[in-house]
DNA sequence: CCCCATGCTACTGTATACAGTATGCAGAGA
DNA sequence: TCTCTGCATACTGTATACAGTAGCATGGGG
């Protein structure tokens, strides 16, 4: 989140649990609400518990986690409210990084549309939204306000969980990809506005399917890993 | 940051140790671009090293320490472009926070007005700082959005030190309060647009007297620290 | 006199051991 | 049969010990 320099040398275990931590919760190994047991899964990963622990301090310092003081720590569930609140947020900081990066060049724009096209003809879950993320990082990547584009990659982070789990379920609602040819027309005709308006059009759609099929899920399965309840009754 | 339970039992030592930190980070006492040696540290706080590597890893993450691999852990250097990136944000976070806050009830605009008359006559700088906060925080006390609002709480520590630094050197350039009476004015009479606007510009004119300060001090003696961390991650 | 190599020192990263606490179960009493 | 109490167990939180590495100083060679 922080270093380049640290990325560059991901020398840590420490470090490197935490990507992997962070991969399990997104795909689902580490299942919404499940209370983590440090003993079990410092062995599955090979080392002490010492590395292991700081990898959870950070998750949950990231929001992916919940700790409990002398309980332990938890996958954060999935719920209405966060995603609604997450997904709030992305309306609001990218357009604005996209002001402050200002219209791309030639290159970057062939690029852009490069991505968009890949993106409308792929099919994988996990495709799709690495590309989706790889569009979005592009448009913002003469963004100078890096601490802004770290918000924005820790939000995708933390949203990444709520589309895959849709994807997996309901076959990919595909807008997106039109969503995008509207920001890439606008920036064609170097209209900077536009673009901007049409980028927080696209975040804010991206949230209408995503909460349609969440509380679908809440009303079948009440409470998604309402954590605490589950976790003592030894799920 | 995330959880409330864990808030109501700082039980941990490396909770509080994190916090500790945080304090000692903000007001100097861990002077910006320091390399933290951990065997002191510990020994002075009167804690083993693995809470404190873990609340150390934390404020890694929250962007208070630069963690390089086999180095060790700095207090981040103040820099010019921080500050820039850092005080560009809020002005787009503050107002979109407070446009879902809505109109604050009349409790609340009262306790908003007493809270800038105590501001007014605060001389000494970490009052003036913290009642500025708790004047920001009261404002968007009501927006829904808690993920919003822990954005909005992380850049608010992290533009504590700056503040500080600041204060310290120059007795507290006041206008704020100023800005403060145009948000109030505005809310009293129902008009949450101008409020937001208003709010922004607060926002934005606190980078000003910071941004100059900072420029002098740059050009008087280059970055303390900075020289080190830079050469040693290749940047 | 300067440069390079080698050994030393100190610090980080990781593992492990220990202590304290919460939970679940079993047994006894009502 | 139900409840309460005490014990055993398992897991977290913390300390400590160990290993590996980077930096530094000192000494020898050019």
């Amino acid at each position: 989140m922080q270093r380049a320099a640290a990325l560059l040398l991901p020398d840590n275990i420490s470090d490197s649990v935490a990507a992997d931590l962070r991969r399990r919760i997104v795909d689902g190994r580490l299942p919404a609400g499940e209370r983590i047991n440090e003993v079990h899964l410092s062995r599955e990963l090979g080392v002490s518990r010492t590395p292991l622990r700081e990898a959870l301090s950070r998750l949950a310092s990231e929001g992916a986690l919940t700790s409990l003081p002398r309980f332990g720590f938890f996958v954060r569930p999935l719920t209405l409210d966060e995603l609604e609140q997450i997904y709030d947020i992305r309306p609001i900081l990218d357009p604005e990084a996209l002001r402050l990066a200002g219209l791309p060049d030639a290159k970057t724009l062939e690029r852009l549309e490069k991505l968009n096209r890949r993106l409308e003809s792929a099919r994988d879950p996990e495709n799709v939204i690495g590309l989706d993320d790889e569009f979005h990082l592009l448009l913002l990547d003469r963004c100078p306000n890096r601490v802004l584009i770290e918000m924005i990659q820790n939000i995708i982070l933390r949203t990444r969980r709520y589309e895959l789990a849709l994807m997996r379920e309901t076959s990919g609602v595909r807008r997106a990809t039109e969503d995008h040819r509207r920001i890439l027309a606008a920036l064609r005709r170097r209209d900077l506005p536009a673009a901007c308006a049409a980028l927080k059009r696209n975040m804010q759609w991206g949230r209408a399917p995503i909460v349609s099929w969440l509380k679908a899920r809440v009303r079948r399965a009440h409470l998604p890993g309402e954590a605490k309840a589950r976790a003592r009754s030894g799920r």
